[in-house]
DNA sequence: TGTACATCAGTGAACGCGCGTTCACTGATGTAC
DNA sequence: TGTACATCAGTGAACGCGCGTTCACTGATGTAC
């Protein structure tokens, strides 16, 4: 039965958030419409209220995804400054704990291959966020803007590609992957 | 109808090199086993006297993967010694070629996730010939065995995260992502 | 070397299953008076 | 403020479709004599 507009969208955010967590960790395509309403506690014949099609919710989960990371850099920089705060990011991006749940964390390393072959609305909402953190990554260097944005690229890239190898290795492999990059700088 | 021993060894690697590079292309789940019947020009009833399941194809398809980089950089090795061919790999790395063509490059940027997400025996598989790679490219280093295998890893994770990356990204963007990458030693 | 026969690689229809999506229905919500 | 009614969020069965896998069948291959 009909549920009033305040609850609607309370629902609308249970979809959002968990599609966003489990889009992260099985992937865009094992991820189901009705696995998505199960964890938001409804049935799947809802889903299309609140979107034409599958497309429209990886959209709003990749957005909602990379807002949760942003957040991450915010609150570091506003808690140690530019220089700390982005350098306390990524010693905790490569950490066991982000290698464990990819559910939680960044959603490059997640899920840029599904999204490289995915639609272009949803490539476009991928790229807005990256550029999005690679700004605000770009605050803890010392140089020119772009020589900031580069070596924000370069340290991303690393620590992406880093955790993206380490979660396919067994854990003794891997721990030693993200320690030999953290060794580099 | 039945045909030769040899006519099925040559099908046999029809199949798993086609699969190589579909699997590379569209990902392991988006890759089924009647296309890949169909790229080397069988029907899909057949499969199942070359392998027992899908989940088989996919190992072999990996291994396939890693013995064509390896075999790049043997190459390049042997053309023109262990620091200047390693260096030429890592060139070759990151270029539009490899940017664009999935099907024919790394499997670590192609598939990492797409395995992470996979069963024990394809991981294996992975790690196996993540290991063999990084064997390779460590020769190219001037410093003890471990510091070079820890720099080859380090060199490895930033141009796979940086390919991984290009790839959901606009031409434009991806370029300056590449070129970031390339400018970083 | 020829012959008779068992083997088995490849074919194509069929299977069970889960997917994204649709739809008739329900009844609480929101609105017009 | 109360009432009558239209709206529409969520339900659950149903749809068409493509997937991995199975299977009876075909006829060339390989083998035993």
């Amino acid at each position: 039965m009909r549920v009033s507009q305040a609850e609607m969208d309370k629902g609308h955010q249970r979809i959002v958030r968990g599609a966003s967590r489990l889009i992260r960790k099985n992937g865009i395509e094992a991820t189901t419409v009705a696995g998505v309403m199960e964890d938001a506690g409804m049935t799947h014949g809802g889903f299309y209220r609140h979107f034409d099609s599958k497309e429209g919710l990886v959209s709003a989960a990749l957005d909602d995804a990379f807002n949760d990371v942003n957040k991450l850099i915010d609150d570091a920089v506003l808690a140690s400054g530019p220089r700390q705060g982005t350098e306390d990011y990524f010693e905790a991006y490569l950490s066991e704990r982000h290698m464990n749940h990819p559910e939680l964390g960044c959603p490059i390393t997640a899920l840029s291959m599904d999204v490289a072959r995915s639609t272009a609305p949803v490539k476009e909402t991928f790229s807005n966020g990256f550029r999005r953190t690679v700004d605000r990554l770009a605050q803890g260097g010392d140089g020119t803007p772009e020589e900031n944005r580069q070596a924000a690229i370069r340290r991303l890239s690393m620590v992406a590609g880093a955790i993206m190898i380490a979660r396919t290795l067994d854990a003794k492999t891997a721990r030693s992957v993200m320690k030999a990059c953290k060794a580099g700088r």
